[in-house]
RNA sequence: UCCUAACCAUAG
């Protein structure tokens, strides 16, 4: 099973879903039951290729099978459905998940807190990350980078500041991808030296930026016309050893 | 071995 597994991992991550789904029968007939894992990896090809119709059959077909859905299962589905702005079919899959017995978990509102901010639904978003921590999980630096994205989008950059001066305030990690987040924030108001200062805070704390704030950054100041500065981050990132894409 | 977040790239 776990050599199937992997064939159909390869499958699935090139895209070629029909010989991931073709190797379900394979290995059953060689006496190799598929299992949640094999379903699952397969859904989420479908899911992000946005072939919710599909995966949902296949969903199906794992539960007429009497194989048992787990956390990954259900969470697939859910981003599947807010990737697609389908949240009308989360709440679907919140009520089959708990027919499971399975409470959401972490990645579970990750997921749902991301497919409400991607639709502008920013107060669903917040009630949430309320609704989670009275389930007694918290919130962890995915939660709060989405949701600073989030308010980001919306043109709410004191929104998203509010956020990052609460995970401090919470002592929660802020990782080089939160930094991400937030330099985005910024330069997509114009704010390029609040932008930059996020740069200092977190070569402060000894973290290495990444590609993707000089990307962030440059691209702010290119939008502005402010080529020198733009060229300036170029050359400060090749200083820093890192290559350019 | 499977699930969640960011930039350039929903390119006028």
């Amino acid at each position: 099973v776990f050599s199937f597994n992997k064939a159909i991992q390869a499958f699935s991550k090139e895209g070629q879903l029909d010989n991931a789904i073709g190797l379900l029968s394979k290995m059953e007939e060689m006496g190799c039951k598929p299992d949640a894992f094999s379903y699952n990896v397969i859904i989420n090809g479908l899911c992000k290729k946005k072939q919710m119709e599909q995966a949902g059959k296949l969903f199906g077909e794992m539960l007429d099978r009497g194989l048992v859905p787990n956390h990954v299962s259900f969470n697939t589905m859910i981003d599947g459905y807010c990737k697609c702005g389908n949240l009308e079919e989360t709440f679907e899959i919140r009520e089959l998940m708990l027919k499971q017995g399975l409470r959401p978990n972490l990645v579970t509102y990750n997921s749902l807190i991301n497919g409400f901010c991607k639709c502008g639904r920013l107060d669903q978003a917040k009630g949430l990350l309320i609704e989670m921590q009275e389930q007694k999980l918290e919130p962890d630096n995915v939660s709060y980078s989405i949701l600073i994205d989030g308010h980001s989008r919306q043109g709410d950059i004191h929104g998203a500041l509010a956020l990052h001066s609460e995970m401090i305030r919470k002592g929660i990690e802020i990782s080089v991808f939160t930094y991400d987040v937030l330099v985005n924030a910024l330069c997509k108001q114009g704010k390029m030296r609040e932008a930059e200062g996020i740069l200092n805070e977190m070569v402060g704390k000894g973290l290495n930026p990444d590609e993707v704030v000089y990307n962030t950054l440059i691209d702010g100041h290119a939008v502005l016309g402010n080529t020198k500065e733009a060229l300036g981050l170029y050359q400060e990132m090749g200083r820093r050893g890192i290559t350019p894409s």
